[in-house]
RNA sequence: GCCGGAGUGGCGGAAUGGCAGACGCUGGAGACUUAAAAUCUUCUGCCAGAAAUGGCGUGCGGGUUCGAGUCCCGCCUCCGGCACCA
């Protein structure tokens, strides 16, 4: 055996051209095949790529290829999430015009992924900023305003600092920015938002419909969606011609409410408290809350004060303190709540702080009497039986709830009513390299729309990048100055941008339609190709991007623009990939480059370490021995098939006879057949691609032993002795051969395109590995001649026996019984019972 | 606090309730070589033993079972999400 290393720098080069001369990975529709569509999570074009990506597009480039081998019209598209701030960055800190920022990262890192040899169908490429496409957003704006769900409001919103722009809910967190980490603070501003929460109940409902999501995805967003059920109860106020309305999820409570609270930023607060001497301490209260995120209000000490006004509950009559306070979010419910000291841990508290009553109405079940209040130590939030609550006295609280909202309702004081944690998206954004966001303001018309036959409204070059002050679009005249497209007249153009979630809320639309210019696909492909069959990223979109473009695509459906309403059928959450621990990082220094490991390995090492080293939902750590290992092993395929390729240069050889093979060749047979069936069950079934690569380093570790003429090490799954015949010099050993090297470089195909593909050539067969189909499994070749069955005396195991894999049960538990180790561990003890797995096991059980 | 996930050799990791540690890395020994590297062969969970072999072993404590890494109950630790959401 030589010691030859493969020439991987030639050979990854040569084949790249040539797929991408003959097009084998472009796809076309075709009914008569079924389709797959499978994606990755597109980048942002931040400059190369780094070792997340390679193992995201490695891992989509199995499964592509995968599905190729095996029938199916696979979709596998590429393109750049290219709005975002950091090329604005660039223009300002190094004068480079975000444009040609953006344009070189992109040439850089598609020359990166064309390197890594990931079948693209690069006809479809697309990027974002490019007007052909930003065109589609801005008229997917523009539908979402025709239907109602864009809209502008005043609100407090969440202001980036460090980026100089707002941002949504979802893009905060811990209260700081998720890119670049400043504090965030609270604003009152004017801003675009789309109607999400239009969608809540369904983004929830239909998490139902995907199976095949991971579920801490799922359960990431419904936290975030966060559905409560209750009800809207009214309490007039006392003298005045007002009432508070709140929301709580505890209507069977409301008899032991004593007293309420609003927000201090509650619209009412100032009619409330206008000429009275609360007001001072109640405006206190509200202005230092005004600035602060909820987040930090989360951590500050309760603090409140009453009004002094009265509310009166409807469902008693009485007389109520109304408080302001600053643990009542205006943003959440009605902006109001009320106060049940007894059964909400929140109230409790601060009813002992400010010395308010407490009164206990459900008795915890299993007491046969009320808990006093002034014993008390916590509220009492589970379930119990009514009391203190007039006619509903005597009823399981869970029933109760249901009998006080069905008074309030006859009552008309209140109703059932559901509410969510989700709030609007957020989608202006103050910053330049971004969507223009398509309407414009008229003094006479008011907010119009850009007609449709107008877009894109292009996105001026020429911009002052200074910081501070407007945005450079708001301060581009030639942009802002327009005319009213309803009356002609001067208008001004909208110079907010859109939050570049938006712009990848929809690309997996384009992709199949990347050249459309007439809608933003064509009907017929998109519903082709989609829903996304496989969709494969980081789990940090796992709320934003994932939530959003669910969103999108019901809204698009309720449109009648596409038939689907869930967007990705299948989604993969890939692990981190570390270094030292950590995520790698260019603040931690702790990179490892792409391109090193392809210049000093190659593009097939790099992936199949890459899949190899880790289950992909897992973390991977990085380790230059385990890419060693990786190279290793591809130099051992290569000089296997490579030295059976010169031997024996005729692919046509003798056929395989099954009953004339030997011992040896039956076995490797079966090695094969068993791998087969292994790698494809691992990719299918089970995205298990790690232990798919173990199964072929095994088959290559079982042919290096059949070539070696003296070897007797049996292929692993044989369970036998080899047998005596060494060599491989009969026409049969040399067809078994061929069957295990040539299945070999199928099965590895997916994982190390370039390296198979030369072998592939080399072994004498005809076109491309990557268009042949996936190998099928012979079950009967599979099957096993002789099993090795282990034999338990009380579940310990004694020894092992080989037996004919078709032995019946009685025949192997006489075998058992017989043998002299179990013997010896049975000793004079009486056996009580044995108990035989067939294929498996014998376990004989003794008296103690 | 609520919810989700994980905990297995020196390391990454494998195991439809049925041989714990596949595969790879590391390390040891040998072959080839003037030598080294590469390559090939072989060993490599812990304890005892010269060996045969025996005992122990999947975060901890219980349980179910002929048999538990796997199922059930109660904990611990770590990671992630939500959290003053009424």
């Amino acid at each position: 055996m030589s010691s030859e290393r493969y020439p991987f720098a030639d050979i990854e080069k040569k084949w790249q051209e040539r797929w991408a001369r003959d097009g084998i990975y472009t796809s076309t529709v075709d009914a008569s095949r079924p389709e797959f569509y499978c994606l990755e999570m597109f980048p942002y074009p931040s400059g190369r790529l780094h070792m997340g990506h390679v193992r995201n597009y490695s891992l989509g480039d199995v499964v592509a290829r995968f599905f190729r081998m095996n029938g199916y019209n696979v979709l596998h598209p590429m393109g750049w999430d290219a709005f975002g701030l950091p090329a604005e960055n660039a223009a300002i800190k190094r004068g480079i015009h975000p444009a040609d920022w953006t344009n070189d990262n992109i040439a850089y890192m598609r020359e990166q992924l064309k390197r890594l040899g990931v079948s693209y169908d690069w006809n479809r490429e697309i990027a974002t900023c490019s007007p052909d496409y930003y065109r589609w957003t801005q008229w997917l704006f523009l539908l979402f305003y025709k239907r109602g769900l864009a809209y502008k409001a005043s609100s407090r919103v969440n202001w980036c600092p460090g980026c100089q722009t707002v941002l949504a809910n979802e893009q905060v967190v811990d209260g700081e920015c998720w890119r670049c980490h400043s504090q965030v603070q609270q604003k009152e501003l004017e801003q675009w938002f789309l109607k999400i929460t239009a969608y809540a109940d369904r983004l929830l409902a239909d998490l139902e419909k995907l199976p095949a999501w991971p579920e801490r995805v799922k359960v990431m967003q419904q936290n975030w969606i966060g559905k409560s059920e209750g009800a809207e109860i009214s309490f007039p106020v006392e003298g005045m011609d007002e009432k508070i309305t709140v929301f709580t999820t505890r209507p069977d409570t409301l008899f032991g409410v004593t007293y309420m609270v609003l927000a201090p930023e509650h619209p009412l607060v100032e009619k409330l408290v206008a000429g009275r001497p609360e007001a001072t301490r109640c405006r206190e209260i509200a202005a230092r809350s005004a600035p602060v995120t909820e987040r930090e209000r989360a951590l500050q000490e309760k603090v409140g004060a009453p009004t002094g006004r009265y509310a009166v509950n409807p469902v008693n009559g009485e007389r109520i303190p109304i408080w302001v306070a600053n643990y009542v979010l205006m943003e959440y419910g009605t902006g109001a709540v009320m106060g049940v000291p007894a059964h909400d841990q929140r109230d409790f508290e601060f009813a002992r702080q400010y010395g308010l009553p407490v009164r206990v109405v459900i008795r915890p079940e299993g007491l046969s009497s009320t808990p006093d209040p002034g014993q008390m130590e916590a509220a009492y939030e589970g379930p119990g039986i009514m009391v203190n609550s007039g006619s509903f006295d005597g009823l399981y609280s869970e029933d109760g709830k249901k009998h006080v909202v069905a008074w309030l309702e006859a009552h008309g004081v209140g109703r059932p009513q559901v509410q969510y944690r989700l709030r609007d998206w957020l989608i202006s954004r103050q910053r330049y390299w971004g969507v223009p966001i398509p309407l414009v303001y008229c003094d006479r018309c008011g907010i119009v729309p850009v007609p449709e036959d107008d877009l894109p409204v292009l996105l001026p070059r020429d911009v002052d990048f200074r910081p501070g002050g407007p945005s450079p679009l708001a301060r581009h005249q030639g942009f802002v100055s327009t005319t009213c497209p309803a009356c002609g007249g001067p208008a001004r153009r909208e110079t907010d941008t859109m939050d570049t979630f938006v712009d990848s809320s929809w690309y997996f639309m384009r992709f199949a339609s990347p050249h459309a210019d007439r809608a933003p696909f064509e009907q017929d492909e998109v519903n082709y190709w989609l829903p996304v069959d496989q969709y494969i990223g980081g789990i940090e979109h796992a709320v934003m991007h994932l939530l959003y473009s669910r969103f999108f695509t019901k809204v698009l459906h309720d449109a009648g623009l596409v038939d689907f309403d869930e967007p990705f059928k299948a989604l993969f959450t890939q692990g981190m990939v570390t270094l030292g621990g950590s995520a790698m990082s260019k603040s931690r220094g702790n990179i490892v480059d792409p391109d090193e490991i392809m210049d000093r390995y190659g593009a097939d090492t790099a992936r199949l370490f890459i899949l190899f080293a880790s289950p992909p939902e897992r973390d991977l750590e990085w380790s230059e021995r385990g890419v060693e290992g990786a190279y290793r092993f591809l130099n051992r395929v290569w000089r296997l098939a490579r030295e059976f390729a010169e031997e024996y240069p005729n692919p046509d050889g003798a056929r395989i006879v099954p009953e004339r093979l030997s011992r040896r060749e039956r076995d490797l047979r079966r090695k094969v057949h068993w791998t087969i069936k292994k790698v494809t069950d691992d990719i299918k079934e089970r995205f298990s691609l790690n232990t798919a690569i173990s199964a072929i380093m095994e088959l290559v570790n079982d042919i290096y032993d059949f070539r070696q003429p003296g070897g007797n090490h049996a292929p692993t799954v044989s369970n036998g002795d080899g047998g005596a015949r060494g060599g491989n010099s009969t026409g049969d050993g040399v067809a078994v051969l061929r069957e295990a090297i040539e299945s070999l470089v199928l099965l590895l195909a997916p994982f190390a395109p370039h390296i198979t593909e030369e072998l592939w050539q080399m072994l004498g067969k005809g076109a491309s590995v990557h268009l042949q189909p996936w190998p099928s499994y012979d079950a009967e070749a599979a099957k096993a001649e002789e099993i090795t069955v282990v034999i338990q005396v009380n579940g310990k195991v004694r020894d092992r026996v080989t037996v004919p894999q078709d032995i019946d049960e009685d025949a192997l538990k006489e075998i058992a019984l017989g043998r002299d180790k179990a013997r010896a561990f049975i000793g004079q003890k009486a056996v009580r019972q044995v108990f035989v797995v067939p294929g498996k096991l014998v376990n004989i059980v003794t008296d103690a």
